[in-house]
DNA sequence: AGCACGCCGACT
DNA sequence: GTCGGCGTGCTC
């Protein structure tokens, strides 16, 4: 299968990055171009990136025609990967360029292929040795053909870089021109792997055929924590390998990446390509490019990995599937762990999609025998799932502003006197989440959106978890003016620590909030000298719920099991449900059995009864049922519609106005709820207005919002947002 | 997205 | 008169 070649001056349809509703026409530059070349192409006074998508269209004045100007230096763009994105932007209604800007984020792609000098050892003898010069060369024999930069060779050595020179110019070193971006260390899936029991070995032969069908399927990987799901899945990614194709492997999580690599380190021999807004400009552009070259066999990755452009992608495992950070909720919204089923099909690959505790939306795919399912029951060594409680919180004497019951207190002592660990949870960053004035009740709220700005007594500000905007603690109510009247409410984790110093005083207390760590790499080493011992008590945000292993921690205590539960939000009981277990998983993942306590005033809630019953068939089925009734996803469609503009009038007026002209939905059976203020009404001054549109499952979903959109003239300053299937509900 | 063009109010 | 506000339209 080659791609179409067009000769110079051939007529040829550019897409660009540019927000166009088309391509354009363009001739082929000197020397011909394929399709799918990446290209520079002219665009009034200005000189854009663009794909060559197709024949040209034709229908524009020929004179006007211009030449794209050069080809770049990247592989074009695959035939399944144009179809992908085609169909990725029809999904989720958006526009082709801003489908064409995921794929096209490389830095230094317009760029000249990127050359640097590389020495090893020449033909000629220098004319006389001195110390310098020797060793030099014998760092040169040592490693045979391997080249080196200046620097490395300089630092190699003990010399200047002086003294190299001089060997190159007398031909005693050979000075040599290499591409920048190097392929990546080969990764050998020959190497032995993990030992697997035979239940592990069962899953991992079931994925590792399917990998070698050679073509598409998903699999729902089961596994409560600590059953070595990585070790199976890395069976089916070495599969991938000896088939010569490439594999990628998304985390939802930056900090889980460095523990990953070591992982595969150790599995393959060498470390993987990385892709995610952490790593460096320079490598993100030889990821960019050694993918695209197969230089690069094993990608690890957040969401965006999943727009590179493979070569021949044979596998996406998709790591805590039902994570809700694989929803891009900004520019283009989509969901990575569906587009990874769509990127599949096009390139004929395996998705893996892997948890302890999947989405609703995977659960029902198993059941409509879309997914097949493999389940990995059995704990690793002699650890046992935790036994888990509830702690009555009716039943508790706490005084205000405490938050740790007393039979949660003596739990965490007894823990700790036998020399183990216990983690308490709590899902809200910063101190306290509101800041209210004793006199007159104002709640202090951020001054660009509606959001109420949490206290983080750490920084001394007020912070908005919205915006990001802060601002000191007033000392007088912005509203009544009252001096001293202003009082924290609510715990955060900064608060919930400093009730544990108050409480536990002789105890090593570590806290765990993404907010607190400046960097991926101070967080990795946080959470490694935890792991060590480091600590007797830890304290922990969302972030700990995700997949990192303490082999110390015995007791978990979910300060607030409640949070969450009450809402609009359709998935509300699902991510509790989630949570609850996944924290629970934290404790006594080593030898030692693990007890979770859950502080609740519900203890009778059917979310609360699942988790502590461990039936988790019996809380899908139930949330299944529920959700059908509703007809609401995954047994129904949804679509949200954000409007927002600094004109709040405006908004409101077309939101009124779309929600009357509702004959497109109205015609596949969808409904319109709102007009309603946005859960979050402003945003960095931007007023918000949302509707939301529900469909029957089957129903043409996308073409009759684009049909509904089309019907209105957007005022200039009011932005309007499609969501295909929203995750997020306030 | 940029950038030019063009049509209205305030000004040296 | 003309400077400059930004709404409208075009880019092969």
């Amino acid at each position: 299968m080659t791609d179409q070649f067009f000769d110079e001056g051939a007529l040829v349809a550019v897409l660009t990055t540019q927000p166009l509703d088309r391509a354009l026409d363009y001739r082929a530059p000197e020397g011909g171009c394929h399709l799918g070349a990446f290209v520079e192409v002219p665009l009034g006074p200005r000189k854009v990136l663009g794909v060559v998508w197709g024949n040209g269209e034709g229908g524009y004045d020929l004179a006007k025609v211009r030449s794209i100007i050069r080809v770049l230096d990247a592989a074009p763009m695959r035939e399944d990967m144009r179809n992908f994105l085609i169909r990725a932007a029809d999904y989720t209604v958006t526009p082709m360029p801003a489908m064409l800007r995921l794929a096209t984020r490389a830095p230094g792609l317009g760029d000249a292929v990127s050359m640097r000098k590389v020495y090893r050892l020449g033909h000629n003898e220098p004319d006389r040795m001195t110390d310098a010069r020797t060793r030099v060369i014998a760092v040169l024999e040592e490693y045979g053909d391997l080249a080196f930069t200046l620097g490395e060779l300089s630092e190699m050595a003990g010399v200047s870089t002086s003294v190299i020179k001089g060997l190159v110019k007398q031909g005693a070193v050979s000075e040599e021109d290499t591409p920048r971006d190097l392929p990546y260390p080969r990764l050998d899936p020959n190497l032995p792997g993990h030992e697997l029991t035979q239940a592990q070995a069962d899953v991992a032969d079931a994925l590792k055929a399917a990998v070698a069908s050679g073509e598409y399927g998903s699999t729902l990987l089961k596994g409560v924590t600590g059953s070595g799901k990585t070790e199976v899945y890395l069976e089916a990614v070495a599969e991938c390998l000896q088939q010569g194709r490439q594999a990628l492997v998304l985390l939802p999580e930056i900090a889980l990446t460095a523990e990953f690599l070591t992982r595969v380190e150790k599995r393959f021999g060498a470390k993987p390509a990385e892709w995610h807004s952490g790593v460096t400009m320079t490598e993100r552009r030889r990821c960019w490019k050694m993918v695209g070259q197969g230089g690069a066999q094993l990608v690890v990755g957040a969401r965006s990995a999943l727009f590179l452009p493979y070569r021949d992608l044979g596998l996406i495992v998709v790591d805590e599937e039902h994570d809700t950070s694989y929803k891009q909720e900004e520019g283009a919204l989509y969901n990575a762990r569906d587009m990874s089923v769509l990127r599949a099909h096009f390139a004929s690959a395996q998705v893996v999609l892997a948890s302890a505790t999947p989405s609703l939306e995977s659960w029902a795919n198993v059941e409509a025998g879309k997914y097949q399912r493999l389940d990995l029951e059995a704990r690793f060594g002699p650890a046992v799932m935790p036994e888990m409680r509830a702690i009555d919180m009716r039943d508790e004497s706490l005084p205000s502003n405490r938050w740790i019951s007393p039979t949660l207190q003596r739990a965490v002592s007894k823990r700790i006197e036998a020399g183990e660990q216990a983690l308490l949870f709590i899902n809200r960053r910063g101190y306290a989440p509101v800041t209210i004035c004793r006199a007159c009740g104002h709640q202090i709220g951020c001054d660009h959106c509606d959001a109420r700005m949490v206290e983080h007594r750490f920084q001394k500000r007020l912070v908005c978890h919205q915006c990001g905007e802060t601002k000191p603690v007033p000392e007088k109510c912005p509203s009544c003016e009252a001096v001293d009247k202003l009082a924290p409410v609510g715990p955060g984790v900064e608060r919930l620590a400093e009730e544990v110093a108050a409480q536990f005083p002789d105890a090593r207390v570590a806290v765990l909030s993404s907010d607190l760590y400046g960097s991926a790499r101070a967080l990795k080493e946080q959470i490694q000298s935890i792991a060590e011992g480091g600590a007797d008590i830890i304290i922990g945000t969302q972030l700990v719920a995700k997949g990192h292993n303490f082999p110390l921690l015995t007791l978990v205590g979910v300060i607030d099991a409640d949070l969450g539960l009450q809402g609009s939000d359709l998935r509300a009981a699902e991510r509790t449900f989630q949570l609850m277990r996944q924290v629970a998983g934290r404790a006594g993942r080593a030898e030692k059995p693990g007890v979770a306590l859950l502080q609740t005033f519900q203890p009778d809630h059917p979310v609360i009864r699942a988790i502590l019953s461990g039936d988790e068939e019996g809380f899908w089925k139930a949330e299944a049922a529920e959700r059908k009734a509703a007809g609401v996803p995954p047994y129904g469609r949804m679509a949200g519609v954000v409007l927002s503009s600094p004109n709040v009038q405006d908004v409101f007026d077309l939101g009124a106005e779309m929600a009357r002209m509702d004959a497109p939905l109205r015609r596949i059976g969808a409904q319109v709820f709102g007009p309603a203020p946005a859960p979050i009404a402003r945003v960095r001054g931007r007023h918000r207005v949302r509707l939301l549109v529900k469909a029957d499952k089957g129903a043409p979903l996308q073409a009759a919002l684009r049909e509904w959109v089309a019907q209105f003239k957007l005022p200039t300053n009011l932005r309007l947002q499609l969501d295909i299937d929203p995750q997020s509900f306030y």
